[in-house]
DNA sequence: CGGAGCGTTGAGCAACGTCAAAAGACGTGG
DNA sequence: CCACGTCTTTTGACGTTGCTCAACGCTCCG
């Protein structure tokens, strides 16, 4: 049951070998409840977390005006990149429940060690992720507010799509003002003004922790996702 | 020659072992001018380059509006991640007269397979690296213009300084208010304005290439750098 | 001496933050 | 079932930050 989430997302672009070899390696199975926090900055961790189910989210800064600068969906790693670093420098939380996988690091240097390709393809791994904060810093240095929240949107509608949570309509983003706030670098306020303006601009909505997508293509052309190298990234 | 260049900055953290490794891999060193562009977004990589003298700036977005998401300082490697990912997401540049040294893959490759600690080691210079996009994503998300760039220049002191090209006075800081502008995600006239407030608060002073400072704790301060995690990132 | 690039300054405006108030959503315990 | 507290969302008013446009001075170099 582990190898068939592990078809899915990110960790589904591996080759079926190196998809069996961490099937092998990986521990427990979890279930977290809602708005958990898994590791504390400074933490040493053991062991990397590979999310199954639910949302993830990755902060920096002082709580009360913290900044996400990671999300992580079904399929992506969470925290692989501790493993060569041996701890964290940021905060992990959960953004509702979520269910996932231990990979202690012991298993997996071991198997890379021997293994350069499957050492390598994890390597890349945590690059994708380098890659989508690299995302994340242009969308937060040069986009408005308006267009950042479209980015981002259209954002989980790729990588939601990739890992097969996404319909026509819409997905599955239980996430709340304060949420995307942090997410997008401005006041919880702003966010409730922005959303108005998406909806009645006929783009989109949120509501029951859902996002609604009304015109898929006006979303993307609010975002400026184009060539801007998201695809490139993904695929 | 090069053994001696490789003791210094990022790179010189490593065991002396692995840097004897890179030194044997290491291609020919060549010498950049001012402002040339080393790669565009889609280049397909084949080897990956050492920074031995000046900055380098890698940018995301169209020429005009574009965001500058990682600056290297000597002793960095500018694009080792393009080694798993073959290919970049973004155009990098030489921020002024440059000094590198090439690094094929293949090469790289060979020494990684059969020495999985020294695979791990470069892996970690890529996660540091990518610890620092997600510092300018807390940075570009949730810092006002005069804290940014305040901030920003803590950062260049700290990591020059790790470099060795740092006085207690300051250091030479070749940028204009342009770079600046896709630096912290502002206009540059309001680069201006904020130079002139970081001078007359005085903090510091950007004249003739170089950053004069005239008072590094208040400089720190203003910049918010306390607990954020560069240190731990970097040492 | 003329241009090109860079830096500075002011004026007006749009975007966004902060403060405050109030209404809705939701679960908990009685 | 209702009453209650808490969290979330919405809206208005007002102040601040930063952008755009424009003009002008500076420096460097041909």
């Amino acid at each position: 049951m582990l190898e068939e989430t592990l078809a899915k997302g990110l960790v589904g672009t591996l080759p079926r070998r190196m998809r069996a070899k961490l099937a092998e390696i990986a521990g427990d199975t979890v279930e977290i409840g809602s708005r958990q926090s898994l590791a504390q900055e400074g933490d040493a961790q053991t062991e990397s977390i590979l999310l199954l189910d639910g949302l993830m989210g990755r902060y920096m800064g002082p709580r009360e005006r913290r900044q996400m600068v990671a999300i992580q969906v079904p399929g992506d790693f969470v925290d692989l990149h501790a493993l060569p670093l041996d701890k964290l420098d940021h905060e992990v939380e959960s953004l509702g429940p979520v269910r996932i996988a231990r990979f202690p690091h012991d298993a997996l240097r071991a198997a890379m060690a021997g293994d350069y390709p499957f050492a390598e393809a994890l390597w890349k791994l945590t690059l994708i992720d380098a890659g989508l904060h690299r995302y994340w810093s242009y969308r937060l240095g040069r986009f408005r507010a308006l267009a950042g929240m479209a980015n981002f949107f259209a954002e989980m509608d790729h990588r939601l799509g990739r890992a097969g949570l996404r319909t026509e309509e819409g997905f599955a983003l239980p996430l709340t003002h304060a949420d995307l706030s942090d997410i997008c670098g401005i006041s919880q306020v702003h966010v409730s003004r922005v959303l108005k303006d998406l909806r009645e601009a006929g783009l989109c909505a949120l509501q029951g922790g859902r996002l609604t997508i009304h015109d898929r293509a006006g979303l993307y052309r609010m975002g400026e996702v184009s060539g801007a190298g998201l695809e490139e990234l993904l695929d």
